[in-house]
DNA sequence: GAATAGATTGTCT
DNA sequence: GACAATCTATTCT
């Protein structure tokens, strides 16, 4: 486990970087959420990058712009939080410039701190994949719902930290079977042989 | 391990 | 009124 007073927000410019360079270079980054509970902080495993217009599976599809998506316009390095499903909420890394709808899903963490804390939040015990393994799972375990809707990401209580990483692979994106071109676009990035990666591939 | 069904609610047409 | 960047339990192989 990290000792998590070296823990260090990345400043304004990572994110700063074409959404499919940024959605491959948090990969292995850390996403550490404090609250009055504690901490609960856990390395990046698996991205998506989602770029409207142009991208029929991004909400910015063809340059939709509603409430809920608003945030994809703005500046980056700040949060986008949507409910899915009624019951999940996914947390998104906004990339590109301001009226650049782009964004990153983070879609799986291997939890590095505050372990019993995300346990706890999830119900179940500390060394199950399903702890985090999920966009909605690592929301939960993370605290993270629509009051992040909009945050800044190199705040003191929200934050992304320097991490190790290992291999990164790609694939094309999870459950975006309506996106017709864009279904086979291979802009899922996963780290290779992690057991918290959600939908397993075949290597 | 894979496949399937049902839950659940804010958002948009 | 339909849908959605999902999760869970259940029922199979």
């Amino acid at each position: 486990m990290t000792d998590e007073r070296a823990l260090r927000p990345l400043g304004p410019d990572f994110f700063d970087a074409p959404v499919l360079a940024l959605a491959r270079a948090l990969i292995g980054k850390l996403l550490v959420h404090r609250t009055p509970e504690g901490i609960a902080a856990g390395r990046i495993v698996e991205t998506e990058a989602y770029r409207g217009p142009e991208d029929l599976a991004a909400h910015s599809a063809r340059g939709r712009r509603t409430r809920r998506n608003e945030v994809m316009y703005g500046p980056p390095g700040h949060a986008y939080v949507f409910l899915l499903y009624g019951t999940s909420w996914a947390f998104n890394v906004v990339a590109a410039a301001r009226e650049v709808p782009h964004a990153v899903l983070i879609r799986a963490l291997e939890p590095t701190h505050g372990l019993s804390l995300m346990a706890s939040r999830r119900r179940m015990e500390a060394t199950r994949r399903e702890l985090t393994n999920g966009p909605g799972k690592l929301s939960q375990a993370l605290a993270l719902d629509r009051a992040h809707d909009g945050a800044r990401l190199s705040g003191p209580d929200l934050f992304l930290a320097d991490g190790q990483r290992g291999a990164v692979a790609r694939s094309p994106r999870i459950n975006i079977d309506y996106a017709g071109a864009w279904v086979d676009k291979p802009w899922r990035f996963y780290e290779r042989h992690n057991r918290y990666v959600s939908v397993r591939p075949r290597d």
